[in-house]
Parts: C-alpha cells; structure tokens; sequence
DNA sequence: TTCTTTTTGTACTACCCGGTAAAGAATATA
DNA sequence: TATATTCTTTACCGGGTAGTACAAAAAGAA
C-alpha cells in the first residue's frame, strides 16, 4: 500500500498557492510561481493535481470558501446582536492593511477576470459570492425574528444590497487603499441597516 | 514627405481593440487577438504603439474615458434635473444585454486585474473612475442647488456611495444578468438619493 | 522616371510555459 | 532482504508568444 511518504501537505500548499492567486490572479500567475510558492517539484505537483492550474485555483476558492464560511457561521452564532455582527463584518474591512486593501476579494477577482475566459471557475467564483449573500439572509433574517432589525425592505433585498456593497469595496478599497476614508464610506453604507 | 498612405484609422482599430480587452481582460488577450480584431498586421502595429499592447490598453482605456465622460457630461448638461439624471444612469445598466452582463466595467476590471501587476495602468484606471466619481459629484451639487437633492448627507460621500454602487455593479450583474433582479437591485439603491 | 518617405507584410528569433515521461528515492510489507 | 507502492526529481517536448528585422509596396516630390 503505502510508499514514499508524501513530502507536503495539500491544504499547506493550497493556501501557499492561494495567496499567489489572490494577489495576481488567474491569468498572470504562471504555474511555475505557484510551484516556487509552494516549494513543491512538477512532479509532485502534476500528481497532486492532475487537473494542473485550474484544479488547483478550484480548490483555493473553496479553501477560502471554507474557511470564511466557517468562521462567518460561527462567529454569528455567537453574537448575540446578528445586525450588529454584520456591521462588524463590514467595519473589519477598514482595519486591514494596505496590502490586503490591494487585492481585494478574490471571488469578486475570479467573477470579474474569468466571466469570457473560464465560466466554469466563474460559475464557482458566483457560487461562493452567493454563500455570502445567504450568509448575510440568514444574519437578517435573525434580526428580524429578534425584532432588532426594524427595516422594511424584503431581507433578500437587504442582503443583495449587502452583497453589492461588498463587491463594490472589492475594487473601491483599491482606489482607496486608506482605513479612515473607508470606515467613512462603510459607516454610510450601514445606514441601510438602521 | 508623405510615404504610403495608411490604411487604418488609429482611433478606430483602438475601439476594435477595446472589445477584446474589455471581454477578456488584459493579460488573457495576446497581441495576436489584437491584431485579428483591429484587422492589421504586426508591422503596422508596432509602428502605430511602439509601447505594444501596453501603450494600446492605456488608449483603448483613455478612448473609454473620453466617450463616457463626454457622453455623460453632455446628457447632464441637457438635464433638467441632474438627480434624475444619476437616477436614469444607472436604471439604464439594468437595460443592457447579457454580453454587456458579462464584460462589467473595464475600469474596475483594470483595478482589479492590475492592481500587483502593473501598477501604472491600475493609476490610469482608478483616475478614470475618480471621473466618473467627479461626475457623480457635480450632478448632486447641482441637484442641491436647485433645491432638488434633500438628502443631509454630505455630497462628496453620496458621491462615492454612488462609485461603490458601480463598482459593485461591475461584479453584481454578472453573476445575476437578469435585468428585472438588477433593476429591483438599482432602484433600492437609489433611495439613497431621496 | 527616379528618389525619398512612410507603411505594410512576412519571416525569423529567442523565449517562456504547460504538461509529460521516465528514472530514481523512500517507505511498508512479506 | 526482496518486492510492491507511492512520491520526487529532472529532463524534455511541442506549442505559442512578444518583439524585431528587413524587404516590398505605395504614395509624393524632383
């Protein structure tokens, strides 16, 4: 059964290549930057991922997907104000780094460089957004059940809105790369929520 | 003097060219599918854009630019209410087909793609949306001044809640081109303007 | 016509890149 | 130790690409 042991760990060299992604997208990163990021041979790497570049940029969205999914999820079902744990999500943008600024959301990223190029990573990119979206539903919709949530526009509605925002910061945050230019548009942006 | 008389039209092939790069983003078009889509050869085209696709990608978004802002400036101008205006602006995304869906806006395209990668062309692309900001800015002036715009917001920040919209949109409509889902989307965001 | 200027078409070069193939290394098992 | 299995290393291949070079073509001017 079991021969040579494997030198690397999976999720270890997807989030390695994940950053390369997110930083310099699709197109631009040639699969030898992601073999020097990851520290692994092509050997190693063909083997691992037989589907090369695109499997592996399949998977770095999901990981992602996982891990923001997870922790949004988690992180809501222990504030006890769900609206307010929205604000925090959105005010969190404006306490990153410059760095992060710089590159935005990589599903925004992945819809935007890949609608005419690969639909089918696009697709994936979508459905991810689409996570967000319902994970935004479900914060209102809990709110709203604990009366703290007074809006009257359809929650669905609400969490589309919220989902613009958000792919709108995507790019706008790289315009303007400055925390207190941002938290003064978020806060604005909030108000929806009052 | 005057040698071989040209056979093309610069301002001309750079729109051909600007369908290609809109569609498909700046690194994944080659410099042949610009050659195919402008119609001339290599020869011509080095002799045109010395700077090769590069110098192109910076007219094609100069060219954009131009046609925008001139158009919106115009049809501004001719407004009688500039609010209205902003308000048939972006009605009129959720107006357009589906390829139009797909291809979003090619300056927040440029910002994201660019952004780590080149960053000079990214700074072009970012100053040509600060114009459409500016435009954004200068019709809410104008609607306050006439009594119009009621909103206590500040004018500058509805201005760039207005640029995050759009920018947002870019993203939005292409994972949902249907345009009754933009359109409900739009018209909840333009009560920002009531 | 002949010369000059500018554009055009094409051939060429040097390079990079994704992907494959094959040989060798590291382990468990018998 | 011998064998089977799995992973790693490296060399290689075919295809595509950006950019250059150069000769031919198309005009005006002398």
């Amino acid at each position: 059964m079991s021969g040579r042991p494997k030198i690397f760990d999976n999720e270890a060299v997807i989030s390695k290549a994940a950053e390369v992604f997110w930083r310099q997208g699709y197109e631009a990163t040639s699969t030898e930057d992601l073999l020097a990021a990851m520290g692994i041979g092509k050997g190693s790497f063909y083997l691992a991922f037989k589907g090369g570049k695109k499997e592996l940029y399949e998977k770095v969205l999901e990981q992602f997907d996982q891990a923001a999914v997870s922790r949004f999820r988690k992180e809501l079902d222990a504030a006890a104000d769900p609206i307010e744990y929205i604000r925090e999500f959105f005010r969190g943008i404006a306490r990153q780094p410059k760095k992060i600024h710089q590159k935005g959301c990589i599903f925004g990223n992945a819809v935007a460089e890949l609608s005419n190029i690969d639909p089918l990573l696009m697709k994936q990119a979508t459905h991810h957004l689409q996570e967000l979206e319902a994970n935004f539903l479900e914060a209102l919709q809990r709110g709203k059940q604990q009366g703290i949530l007074t809006s009257k526009l359809d929650p669905a509605l609400l969490a589309r809105l919220l989902l613009n925002n958000w792919n709108g910061l995507g790019i706008t945050r790289r315009m303007y790369p400055d925390n207190e230019l941002l938290s003064t548009l978020i806060e604005a942006q909030l108000r929806i929520l009052d």
